[in-house]
DNA sequence: TTAATTAAATCAAACGTTTGCACAATTATT
DNA sequence: AATAATTGTGCAAACGTTTGATTTAATTAA
């Protein structure tokens, strides 16, 4: 009963060339002596560390921690374990994360850009050491890499066309900064869809916001209130500004949605919450980290003939609740 | 220029036995050929891994974000990286996730316990592995082990005593579980405040709830309206219920705070953007995550005679905003 | 100059696996 | 009974560091 090295090795392995009972044995000894493989030296010697990084800004922002939800979902079914690091938005963090995930040697990475990067060449060191790289949501275009992203162009297309289908006439927008892509892209549709519907796109009824806060918001709708040609209907690029909006609106003395329908985007767990409830689009963050890491545990499996980048597009959900219901079909 | 490895070893730890020059060429070349050193190795030979675990019920639950928001902080500046894992409250999982933290040889554990565990020995096999263990919010009562928790009897106390000082004389509180000791506690320093003012404990205008929901909320509140002496404030164990609280007596023509006073406990971030606003105990989710990590890494450090156990309680914050405020002191 | 001291670099073992290859033991085939 | 095929086990090198002991080189003291 003194088996070499190599054999419990096997053993453990559940290697075919070793007997059953002996196996057996080896399992049951390995329990009693409460003995586990010592996991470094495995993975040193297989040239692996199964683990994967993930950089988000924060946490502590719901959409993120949904979408590491997600992540660690699927990492963890694959045997993968999952590290996070903030950036905080700091660009000088993201680079200084970015090579302490190369010295720890992860396998993969995920990452939604900080706000302050705009140039993400600091990523391009993983393409050296065959470490493949997802982006979601805020993604760099310079880098020929894989994409999970919504459709933010039809997502703000279909909460318009929604808008006009209740009965809207004068639409108006809170938007972001035209500098983020996801921003220009929901612009985009909103204005696409007033047009399919031969609805003029009036300049006075789009706001231009710097950052989408909630005190932005109650700006943006007190500048519609002092039009003379108030909207009939809001469609916002955030939750937070849409629930300002609405706040104003009803302090104001209007009915939500009979006077003003709103519509927001992202579907804050809030939004159910709110009287009246919140209609939004729902940006399917989970399934972002789920698709993400799936995509991202193919790559390291494949391993062959340099990396090939891919875009996944996921599609919204719009959710109808009582901000912007009238009743109406569609 | 050919020098040996140990030297190299050396050289990139700075060791003090190794020249100027030499340790400048060899940093110099190893930036010229992209070396990293390879961590794996690195840590079998010297036996440790720097990381740390963290299990939490679910990652996507504001103040379970919060948390590992302060713990990747922490543990980030001290060299450690943070796999993260979820259990979505179920014992099941809980039980396969301190395994795997096992195989991979985690240095420490930070855990919130599943709803579902109600024994927690599965946790002591870290003892055996000399790994420390740091519970937060959740924590075993059966593990000789550290903990970081808010005092909750306190925080209820100085709730109701605000309420009180508002000029509220029938305080209802709408409680959870009495099988979770956070619940019990806030419902003890509830009635102690009430007796500390001489104010009667009614048990009608106690509710235990199940799991504090935004729906059960709503049913607790529709209880009181039903009271021929209603109440006029509330003190609930969480944001969800108060926030329905609220909609639930201004729905029926009541004035917040004016008629009704109402405090919830956990400040999440829709309080303050809420109308009114909804005032709250801020339970430092943050600084929890902070000190767990704090601590836990404290243990590491030590590696002495045996892990000793500590218990740390936080203090928390009583936000006054205007669901609770009538302007009077205090 | 030579010995003693100090500084700088190397040697070699160890960390605990994995894995190709060789070997031994068993069973099946002529 | 000898050979081939099959099955089970062991050997030993390798993975890339770290580190105590040791050697070599450079410096200083006598």
């Amino acid at each position: 009963m003194n088996l070499s090295v190599s054999t419990i090795s096997r053993a453990m392995h559940d290697h075919p060339s070793i007997g059953k009972k002996t196996k057996q044995e080896i399992r049951q000894m390995a329990k009693k002596l409460g003995y586990y493989p010592n996991s470094v030296a495995s993975n040193l010697r297989r040239n692996r560390t199964f683990s994967i990084g993930i950089i988000v800004p924060r946490v502590d922002v719901h959409f993120h921690s949904l979408v590491i939800s997600g992540i660690e979902e699927v990492a963890y079914q694959a045997g993968y374990s999952v590290s996070i690091y903030q950036t905080r938005d700091s660009l000088k963090r993201e680079v200084a994360i970015v090579e302490t995930l190369q010295k720890n040697m992860v396998e993969g990475v995920i990452a939604c850009l900080a706000l302050e990067t705009e140039q993400s060449g600091h990523f391009a060191s993983f393409g050296d050491f065959n470490v493949p790289v997802v982006f979601y949501d805020r993604v760099s275009d310079e880098l020929d890499v894989n994409k999970v992203v919504i459709d933010d162009f039809e997502s703000a297309f279909n909460a318009t066309e929604h808008l006009v289908k209740q009965g809207c006439k004068r639409i108006a927008h809170i938007s972001g900064k035209q500098t983020t892509g996801i921003f220009k892209s929901r612009l985009a549709g909103y204005k696409a869809a007033l047009q399919k519907y031969d609805l003029p796109v009036d300049e006075r009824l789009i706001v231009y916001t710097n950052d989408l806060s909630y005190d932005e918001g109650k700006d943006a709708a007190n500048d519609f209130l002092k039009l003379k040609e108030r909207p009939d209907g809001i469609f916002c690029a955030n939750d937070y500004t849409a629930i300002s909006a609405i706040q104003v609106f009803m302090k104001a003395g209007y009915k939500i949605p009979e006077d003003v329908a709103v519509i927001g985007f992202s579907n804050y767990p809030i939004s159910r919450i709110l009287e009246p409830a919140l209609s939004s689009v729902d940006d399917r963050a989970f399934l972002m980290g789920k698709t993400a890491a799936k995509l991202l545990i193919r790559q390291i499996a494949e391993e062959d003939t340099g990396i090939a980048s891919e875009t996944i597009v996921l599609k919204t959900d719009l959710i109808i609740r009582d901000s912007s219901d009238r009743g109406k079909q569609g």
